[in-house]
RNA sequence: GGCGACGUAGCUCAGUUGGUAAGAGCGCCCGACUCAUAAUCGGGAGGUCGACAGUUCAAGUCUGUCCGUCGCUACCA
């Protein structure tokens, strides 16, 4: 059955570059999820955009002396770029400092303000007076109530771990400037969060134990057993979303409130440039709203937002939030902060053409139920033994051998035999498998399985051995070559979630076009035969490539060289 | 400190409501084949299921304590 599909990608933050982290936990499984929905025929709105405002950013610009806006920039174009050159199929990819988000974040924030939904409440904050601003207590220093360790963040302390308000702190001084921050007073508005404790419980605890994952679900109940409290939906700050009230200079929307509106935001965009209805993909029961996030989010898109959206009145929520947690690096945690990272842009510029290995990787690695490890060794392997010998190889071999024997023409069939068709039942439970595992966000099964077609191929070859009976019995080989075209045929089809790009190379080395079917879902599905005899299929071309021990040796010098 | 998730073969992971002798892929060893990017196909070795205790006729699967990894969070469960 058809159905309207809205899928978020959590807006990355426009202070660095995307990294494999990013794309194993996020960007691709939505990617897949996406790609999967419309080649099975559902109406897809894939959003996603440039997550700009917050602290860092303007701590960043004043680093660097430049603005805000030159920052978020730089790297909005360098994010969209790079999704765009890695081949994740963004419907639309929009920015947090764009004015229509601008117009949108500033609505939903007066609508929930005319509707009852703050408190406002004035607390003591440090201020820095020479910097003139508040200080997030990140960037408040001092002494360690507890251990002494003299540069404890207001926050946290990185030495004994324990957190602390900045209050608390000895001897405190502001990153900015060093100066001795003042306390000041300062209002803001606290969303009632607390007056959606017996809505969420319901809607969460109840009607979705059984389908979310374990962590979100567990993360969520431990925010609602503890009982949920007012929280501020507001900063003191001059780079964001005014806050659109007459006794608010200087304060903006927080970063958390407004990023999640950018999916909305973005969507309205896309609707406006494509002529269609964006409160179809935002409010309408029918739709599924689907997020994915890695799972330091999971309180913003199962609590905050829900909740945002709840107030407002008008919105779906989300039907699932399928948090991922967290890739690790050559056993050590990704780090900006530190250049411990596989970087995107540098990934598409020393691997050209090879965005596919990358995306395959990270979804049989993906950290779907816990944190994983990503090692280049791993990554070698993996290519080299599973997408060029057991993938490639079989497309490779299949074409090889309808050019050998038949000079490119595919063969006539005629009545196929029990092993013919038990190789095809083999690939149909296998593409059942894919659909099963996909609807439920499993996509490293669904993948591996993807492979396992392949294995299926290979063994039929083997099987068979077309090599060995071309003269004695050219008709069982016309079938053998036959059933093994319409097998990579699927694989053509049913590829192009994972690997997009190899996908598409297959589908012009067997001339999808010219055959009497169309490659489509329903027809693969319907088990038709996807393949006519008669039509010349090309050369073959190798579908992936190895990757060499030197490649790899390169990278892991540049991360021993980061190290240090 | 509290809460949550996770801890299963060398590596990465599956293991429904507890029940026939613990599974897969990769890696490793042996064999077969040669159409194929020395690729493929078959077979094999390898685990006291983090530790300890408990419930049960029966526990990787439930309970408790502890240890480890990661995340969320605060003096509050």
């Amino acid at each position: 059955m058809k159905k309207t599909y809205t899928i978020t990608a959590a807006l990355p933050y426009t202070n660095g570059p995307i990294h494999i982290g990013h794309l194993a936990g996020v960007y691709i499984p939505a990617d897949i999820f996406s790609r999967f929905m419309r080649l099975t025929g559902n109406d897809v709105a894939y959003i996603c955009g440039s997550d700009e405002h917050g602290v860092p950013i303007t701590i960043k610009a004043k680093k660097e002396g430049l603005t805000p806006k030159d920052i978020v920039d730089r790297y909005h174009s360098n994010i969209k770029k790079s999704f765009e050159d890695f081949g994740i199929s963004f419907d639309n990819y929009s920015r947090t400092s764009s004015e229509l988000h601008h117009k949108t974040a500033s609505d939903f924030f007066l609508h929930l303000h005319d509707n009852n939904f703050f408190k406002e409440i004035t607390t003591e904050q440090f201020y820095d007076i020479n910097a003139n601003q508040f200080l997030p207590d990140r960037f408040i220093v001092g002494t360690c109530p507890k251990c002494n360790y003299e540069k404890s963040y207001g926050d946290q302390c990185e030495k004994c771990g324990t957190s602390h308000n900045a209050i608390d702190l000895i001897d405190p001084k502001s990153s900015i400037t060093g100066n001795l921050p003042s306390l000041k007073e300062t209002k803001h508005w606290y969303l009632k969060l607390d007056e959606f404790q017996s809505f969420l419980e319901d809607w969460i605890l109840k009607k979705h134990k059984s389908d979310w994952k374990a962590n979100v679900f567990g993360q969520c109940k431990s925010w609602l057993d503890d009982g949920l409290k007012p929280r501020a939906v507001t900063r003191d700050l001059d780079w964001g979303v005014s806050v659109p009230l007459n006794d608010s200079d200087g304060k903006v929307l927080y970063v958390w409130f407004d990023a999640p509106i950018g999916y909305i935001s973005s969507t309205k965009e896309w609707a406006t440039n494509n002529n269609l209805d964006w409160e179809k993909y935002w409010k309408n029961t029918d739709t599924e709203l689907i997020h994915f996030i890695g799972k330091d989010n999971i309180v913003f898109h199962c609590i905050i937002f829900p909740a945002m959206l709840k107030a407002h009145g008008e919105y779906i929520l989300p039907k699932n939030v399928p948090a991922n947690e967290f890739l690790n690096l050559e056993g050590a945690k990704i780090s900006t902060s530190n250049n411990w990272a596989v970087w995107l842009p540098d990934y598409l510029k020393e691997f050209p053409n090879k965005q596919d290995a990358l995306r395959y990787v990270l979804t049989v690695n993906a950290p779907e139920n816990k944190d994983n490890d990503f090692t280049w060794k791993d990554f070698q392997a993996r290519n080299n033994n599973e997408l060029v010998a057991i993938y490639g190889n079989f497309i490779n071999r299949v074409v090889v051998l309808t050019n050998k024997y038949y000079d490119g023409v595919v063969p006539e069939p005629t009545e196929l035999n029990k092993e013919d068709l038990h190789v095809l039942q083999k690939v149909n439970a296998s593409v059942q498998l894919i659909n099963k595992h996909v609807e439920k966000f499993k996509f490293r099964e669904s993948c591996n399985e993807y492979i396992n077609i392949a294995r299926h191929g290979n063994k039929y070859l083997a099987d068979q051995e077309p090599w060995k009976i071309f003269k004695t019995d050219p008709k069982k080989v016309n079938n053998i070559i036959f059933v093994s075209l319409q097998v990579s045929s699927i694989l053509a089809i049913i590829g192009e979630p994972f690997l997009p790009f190899a996908s598409n190379k297959l589908k012009r080395i067997l001339n999808h076009n010219d055959h009497n079917v169309k490659w489509k879902w329903g027809n693969l599905l319907a088990g038709d035969l996807l393949i006519k005899p008669g039509i010349r299929i090309n050369q073959a071309e190798l579908l992936f490539t190895k990757v060499e021990d030197s490649e790899i040796e390169f990278q892991l010098e540049k991360l021993r060289k980061n190290k240090n």
